[in-house]
DNA sequence: TCTATATTTCTAAATCTATAGAAATTATTG
DNA sequence: CAATAATTTCTATAGATTTAGAAATATAGA
């Protein structure tokens, strides 16, 4: 049984993903539909640069709250379920 | 039983609130320990403004997630154990 | 009422963030 | 290899945030 120890540093970093109106959306979206891509991502928000939808996604990717897995040229984002359910669990309610 | 409906924006002034070190730390330390005013949240802290801590501590109550309640010349904080454990279970871990 | 203590508001400066256009990179397909 | 599509990096800018000092407000107690 791993305990993992997060520094309150990585912790701010994830509340700091949420704390944003499109990241939160973003994170929404992927915990209702799991694997998008980035562009099918960029399409259900709309009206989001593509630079600047690269920066949030890196911003939840850093914090691990989102996990990424490249597949050809898509990438697909999902929610790790077990840091949403320890430390944002609305996400998935 | 109260449904409560929160919007987005609600949701993002929480994990806001959270998503910034001194204001993370307040949280923590009003979950180890209730009803702490302001000048006592203020010396465990150490080196923060008054008025800082005052625009912090303001956040946090916006948001809903700490409570507060005067009494006398004194204001105790304390956390909304029903907010936290569905945003943020992991203050009260 | 005068004084001391608690907390907030005002103001300003430095830093950080969100945003997007353009250019670069990476991978797929023809 | 050329062309196209997906994603990132670079750069700049407007706006937001953190911070604290000083002044203001509020409450309690002498």
């Amino acid at each position: 049984m791993k305990e993992i120890h997060h520094e309150i540093g990585q912790v701010v970093k994830i509340y700091k993903a949420l704390g944003e109106p499109t990241r939160l959306k973003i994170a929404l979206l992927l915990a209702s539909e799991s694997n998008l891509c980035f562009t099918a991502i960029g399409e259900k928000l709309e009206s989001v640069a593509g630079s600047t939808l690269s920066h949030h996604l890196k911003q939840l990717t850093d914090s691990g709250l989102i996990d990424f897995r490249k597949s050809g040229s898509y990438i697909h984002y999902s929610v790790n379920r077990e840091i949403a359910e320890k430390f944002a669990p609305y996400l998935l309610a």
